[in-house]
Order: structure tokens, then sequence, then C-alpha cells
DNA sequence: TACATTTAGTTAGTAAAACAATTATTATCT
DNA sequence: AGATAATAATTGTTTTACTAACTAAATGTA
């Protein structure tokens, strides 16, 4: 192995990382579009985590989500114009809201939940338990060398 | 392993590709920063596929970066603005351009190249050869999962 | 040649990401 | 209590993703 063969692996493999990470959200996206949920993939992620964890505060679902707090802000006004979800006060912290699933929400995240389970059998297939273990661990550390401060 | 925590599995891959793939460019982003080279890292994508095969057309720009035919218009047009690259009329082609490297953008390439090189050592230290050929092998089997028309 | 189709690239509108700056509220610390 | 710092959320700006509609040029075909 020359160092020139190395230099393009590692070269390739931000491309690739990035790659798969477009294509499983363009792909996914096709999917709410093909089945008219009229959200998207970043909406998704949103409802998905509330779904789990009802009444949380934008900072905790900016942390959960990987996306910062102005994003939030935007995704949730987004939400709250659908009426799949509401901005309710938190009455012992005047700053904070608790983001709450409208029952509108409650019932598209139903709706849309078997078409993530399908989405994952495909995007996944041919891929054992312990690849997908290997997959994550190498992305998790990567992840960690670069969150150092 | 029950089928819950295989499905938590695969819950999480989603999750940790997009997470690291954003870190890595957040990571980037704040090293072309850090230099006070003012570029983002799509339009540096792009130069570095200009330094390797100078005077592509737009639309095998958008191919080799996995971007589509706007967002290359649109980072091009900036790039123009920059000087790093230029609009080459194909006489051949009426319709098509080569885009070419400016002196200036060749400049800038070779003085950003070392800090490409710092970071792919920072971002897959701790990570062999075959860990990332491993890597990239599962994360290309989810893309042609995906892939299908 | 004339007509339809395809291709390269641009433009416009909405959604999202990153970053900085700002406001309002709460917590902390003499 | 009063000044200061920290926190939750919002606003503003630039860039990118995606879609659709559009221009102009090239290609295919009757």
């Amino acid at each position: 192995m020359t160092v020139d063969v190395l230099q393009q692996t590692e070269y390739m493999t931000g491309f690739i990382i990035e790659r798969s990470s477009k294509k499983m959200k363009q792909s996914f996206q096709q999917v709410l579009k093909d089945h008219d949920f009229n959200i998207t993939v970043d909406q998704w992620v949103v409802l998905q985590e509330l779904n789990q964890s009802n009444g949380q505060g934008q900072i905790e679902l900016a942390s959960k989500t990987f996306k910062d707090a102005p994003t939030i802000t935007r995704i949730i006004d987004i939400l709250c114009k659908k009426a799949y979800v509401e901005r309710v006060p938190n009455p012992t912290d005047r700053r904070r809201f608790k983001i709450c699933l409208t029952e509108h929400g409650e019932q598209l995240v139903s709706q849309v939940m078997p078409h993530v389970h399908a989405f994952r059998q495909k995007a996944y297939a041919g891929l054992n338990h312990k690849q997908l273990e290997q997959l994550k661990t190498a992305l998790n550390h990567i992840f960690e060398n670069l969150n150092t401060i």
C-alpha cells in the first residue's frame, strides 16, 4: 500500500460519509412525499423525538436532534403552523416552552412510523448486526476525534 | 439480542451517520475560519475538484461533488465573485462553460491543502486502514440500497 | 428542412444550517 | 437588595438543498 493510495482512501472517506448521509435524507424525504406527508425530514426528526419524550424544551430538542437553537425555533414555528405541535408555557420558568405534540401530531407520527421501519429495512439490507455496530463505532470515533475543545 | 435492542441499533444508525457528517463539515469549516480562508466547505469541495481536473462543465462538477445544478450555479457565482474561478465559454458547445481555476484560485488551493491533510489526520486518528475500508464499504452499501430507481 | 426532444445552465421560492447578536427571564454572588 | 452572569428563545444574514419553471443550444426524426 503506497502513501498515495492511503491518501486517496482518506480523501474519499469524507465524501462517502457525506454522500450516504445526504442520500438517506433524500430517500426518506421521497418516502414522505410519496405518501403525501407534508413535512420535511428535519421536521420529522423533531416530531419523532417529541413522540419519544413529549413536552421537552427547545434546548433539549436541539441537543437531541443535533441542531442548533435557531434551527429548532424555526422548525417549531413551522410545526406549530401545521398544528402538529404547540408551545405550552412553562409555569416554573417563563423563558421556556414545553413543546407538545397535538393530537393531530400524534396521529401523523403513528401514520409515518410504519414507513420509517420499512425505510430502515431497505437502507440496511445486507448489513448484519456486527457490521452496523462497527459502522457506528467508527463514525462515533471520528465524531469524538473532532469533538475536542 | 431482543428485537427492541436491534430496532434501537438501527434507529441510532441514521442519526450517527448524519451527526458525524455534520461534525466533519462544522469542524473543517472552523479550520477554514481559523486560518482566515473566506470560503465555505462546499465552496472548497468545488475548488478541490477543479484542482484535480480543471475546466470541467457544471454538470460534471455537480455529479462529482454530489450537488445539484442550481447549487453549483450559485457556488460558481460566488467563486467567480471571489475571483477563484472563471467561466470560460466552450467553443464546441455554446450552452456549456469550462469552469477554470484562476491563478488566485490555485494559490488558495495550495494554501488550504496542508490544513486538509492535518484535518484528516485528526479526524481518522485511531482508525486503521481496514477500519476505514469497512466504514466505506458499509456506507456505500447503504447508498446503493437506496440508490435504486 | 421543420418539429420535437434533450441537454446545459439560470432563476425563483421555500426550507434548513451556521453563526452572531439580541431580548427576556432566571440564577448567582457579593 | 442590587449588580452581574447565565440561560431560553428569537431575529438577521449568508449559504445550501430541492423543486419547478425557464432560456438557449444541440440532437433526433419525420
